[in-house]
DNA sequence: AAGTATCCATTTA
DNA sequence: TAAATGGATACTT
């Protein structure tokens, strides 16, 4: 189901960058990771009084889970583009906690569809709100780290900050945390 | 460590 | 409609 309406944009400024977020006239719709290129584009027009509100939760939210994971407060979600399959992904998803991870198949077992595994997966691909739906607490059932519409980087560096050890290696820019930790051990 | 068989919602033709 | 396509998985070699 395709909902044309227009949508507002609105730049949320974090520690990895600018995010872009949506809003609808219902609430967030959508959130792009940051381009290169952001800094470079110009500032988008003043959203509507609502907007300005959930522009605000929406960036105290992200900087949260950027933090640790855990927002606690969320602006009202728009998920009318989604499939009744994916919004039920979408739903079980933001049941994961931070810390946590779930399979593709345990995913699709969740919504009672425990042979959609790969449907699973791809509704999973197609989440429009990355990071506050934690779509990147989902992993392979080898343990890998199975893939991330916004690209792995990214995946792995949540999963990072969200405490897994195993992939925080992989991310360079956590390094403040990892040397504290390596100052730590040496002591 | 690869290759294959089957999986199912979506997308594309 | 039909075929192709994935953020998969469990089997085989």
């Amino acid at each position: 189901m395709m909902h044309s309406a227009s949508l507002i944009q609105a730049p949320i400024r974090t520690r990895y960058g600018i995010f872009s977020a949506y809003f609808s006239e219902i609430g967030l719709a959508r959130l792009e990771f940051p381009r290169k290129f952001e800094l470079l584009e110009k500032t988008p027009d003043l959203p509507p009084a609502q907007a300005i509100r959930w522009r605000k939760q929406t960036e105290q939210a992200l900087n949260q889970a950027l933090r640790n994971g855990r927002p606690s407060d969320l602006p009202p979600f728009d998920l009318r583009s989604g499939t009744d399959f994916q919004r039920r992904v979408w739903a079980a998803l933001q049941t994961i906690d931070a810390g946590e991870t779930l399979t593709y198949a345990s995913l699709a077992a969740l919504i009672h569809h425990p042979r959609a595994v790969r449907a699973a997966g791809g509704a999973c691909g197609a989440n429009p709100i990355p990071v506050l739906i934690p779509c990147h607490r989902v992993l392979a059932a080898s343990r890998k780290i199975g893939g991330f519409s916004g690209g792995l980087r990214w995946k792995e560096r949540l999963l990072a900050i969200e405490g897994h050890q195993d992939f925080a290696a992989a991310c360079p820019e956590l390094n403040l945390f990892n040397q504290a930790q390596e100052i730590t051990e040496a002591a």
